[in-house]
DNA sequence: AAAAGCAGCAACCGCTTCGAA
DNA sequence: TTTCGAAGCGGTTGCTGCTTT
């Protein structure tokens, strides 16, 4: 939107799976400038992609903050239910789950949980026909229609799953839970924010990382509420968060965000902390975090 | 050791939504 | 109000690597 149809002559546009020269060169570019238009992307990046592959491969590959490797237990217990209210909802269901994208937690679907939950429901069946052969005459007991299966807690909503909820902070398992609020902190995820609102400002232009305060303050309603406290095993999670969150400026978090292409290697790996260190930084008293 | 089958994952495709002109 | 382009989303495909025969 907003983009010029100047920007686009149509090249030929390369398909496939991306090299690591390519990934190097749409890494370095939003990094340095935001992604802005993502069909300008391309083109300014020297890319012979179209707009639309790059953005899905930041998103879902390259973007600062993924979290990688197998889902946890309690990961798959979320999609469960998430699944089961929301339905198909990949995006919503990630939103949920910091650092997974919707085309994993598809995938992982697809691949694993449908066929867990079929072999569960089969079960289920199964089970049931044999109570009703034995004993035809027991009040009915089947679960609400509504209720997953594998133990997985039933919410009516994602409001009351929140609320039943509590977070587990790996460092105090012991905070206490104030009446009446959610103990579950909010997330605010730096690179989840439209680089436009950055853009909008002058990033794009000056390449300096400068963000005016206004544009973090519009998305203040852009809030992210997880599941499960914060994402750990493999550490995806920025060290440059720990800075945010010890001196927490929102100018910080954007100017730290912009930081990442200081911290790309020659081979473009990334450093980042573990996610028990950044939750020792975590800030609970304001109830919110930002990534 | 080679071929077939299978699973997982990355990426593409097409539809819908949104916003600017 | 309409049109058009960009972004977002979910379904699907196809490649790759592992396992089984």
């Amino acid at each position: 939107m907003g983009c010029k149809s100047s920007d686009k002559p149509k090249p030929k546009h390369r398909k496939g799976l991306w090299s690591p020269e390519e990934d190097q060169r749409l890494r370095n570019y939003v990094l340095k400038n935001g992604h802005g238009c993502w069909s300008s992307v391309p083109i300014n990046a020297g890319l012979q992609r179209n707009g639309k592959s790059c953005r899905l491969r930041w998103i879902n590959y390259l973007r600062p903050g993924l979290k990688r490797g197998m889902f946890g237990k309690e990961e798959e217990d979320t999609i469960l239910t998430l699944h089961h209210m929301l339905g198909n909802k990949w995006s919503q269901i990630a939103q949920h789950l910091p650092g997974r994208t919707d085309n994993e937690i598809k995938n992982y679907w697809h691949s694993y949980l449908k066929k867990k939950v079929a072999k569960a429901e089969e079960m289920e069946a199964h089970m049931k026909t044999q109570n009703t052969r034995s004993s035809s005459e027991a009040t009915d007991s089947s679960p609400s229609p509504k209720r997953p299966r594998f133990g997985v807690p039933f919410y009516d909503s994602i409001e009351h799953m929140e609320e039943s909820l509590t977070y587990t902070d790996p460092q105090n398992c012991d905070i206490p839970r104030e009446p009446n609020r959610s103990f579950l902190p909010k997330l605010l995820f730096a690179e989840w924010l439209s680089l436009d609102h950055v853009n909008g400002g002058s990033i794009s232009n000056s390449g300096e990382g400068q963000v005016s305060r206004d544009a973090f303050s519009q998305n203040s309603n852009f809030q992210y509420t997880p599941m499960h406290g914060f994402p750990s095993n493999d550490g995806t999670y920025s060290g440059e968060f720990h800075n945010v969150l010890s001196h927490g400026s929102a100018t910080d978090m954007f100017n730290s965000q912009f930081k990442f292409e200081d911290q790309i290697s020659g081979s473009g790996v990334v450093d980042f902390i573990s996610g028990g260190e950044l939750c020792r930084e975590c800030d609970m008293n304001n109830d919110v975090m930002y990534l």
